[in-house]
DNA sequence: TATTGACCTAAAGTTAAGTTTAGGGTTTAT
DNA sequence: ATAAACCCTAAACTTAACTTTAGGTCAATA
């Protein structure tokens, strides 16, 4: 059982977003005692969802609906799998594009290095795939794909 | 040389947001025909650095800030470098809090079948993690660790 | 010649996810 | 009993990255 305050401690979050939270209905049944909100194990859980969530890309709106499934019992428990598996497909095709975006940077790097021992650009600049190290060739190559 | 409509096709973005690039000083040196912008091989290799730098997280004013070293020419390499090096090290810090949230996903994702075959959450919620499937204990402790 | 289509600018509007402000209540330490 | 330290709400403000709107230029086409 813990206070709003005690909560943001917990977490490390502003009070002002737990009760933004709160606002946009993603604690449906919360407790209060005389106007005060009670965070119990059910809230705490649902921040560590919530949290997870966010980091996986999902909107406010869209874990809202998640927590209302989780109010309304069993009967929703195929929905809330398919969000999840939903969401995971989700996250590995972002992490696929990441590591795109990361042969993209490993490129630049080198591509600086050279241009910084060379003092300019122009061998770097009509340079084919063909003449890169093959690491480097590889990098640029999935970004570029 | 490629008219903004031209350009807008070949990378599939809209006119209004190549503007908007543009008015935030992405293209510093843009040509321009009796007013019409003149999107050349430059500015065409400035939108595929934009797009990737946009998905490594980067703002559009740091982005502008590149921009302008690679105006101001080889005395900036350096600078160049470190930007990169800079924003792959966070995107491969990114990718690993990814990895963390798919944990949490799929931990999820079994919870959620286990709660449907059961028909409830009763002992799932009371689960210790010894009790998890191998792969699944892996999971949840990397997310929740 | 008139209209269509592609270009332009400046400025206002949009959206998500908060944050800040203003005003007020309640419990606790001095 | 008064000030400090919490809690509360409603509403306005913020920020980034666009998007939309309103009004205008110019070239080619029917």
């Amino acid at each position: 059982m813990y206070t709003i305050g005690q909560v943001s401690q917990l977490f490390g979050l502003p009070v002002s977003t737990l009760r933004y939270y709160d606002k946009e209905g993603l604690f449906p049944n919360i407790k209060r005692v005389s106007g005060v909100r009670q965070f119990d194990e059910k809230e705490i859980e649902a921040i560590r969802v919530i949290e997870c969530l966010k980091k996986s890309g999902m909107e406010i709106k869209e874990i809202k609906q998640f927590m209302e499934w989780c109010a309304q019992g069993p009967q929703t428990y195929a929905l809330r799998r398919e969000l999840f598996l939903k969401q995971k497909a989700s996250v590995e095709a972002e992490i696929e594009r990441m590591n795109r975006v990361l042969d993209m940077l490993s490129y630049k790097c080198w591509y600086y290095e050279e241009a910084i021992r060379e003092g300019n650009e122009a061998r770097l600049q009509s340079m084919q795939p063909e003449d890169m190290p093959e690491s480097i060739r590889q990098a640029y190559e999935n970004a570029h794909g």
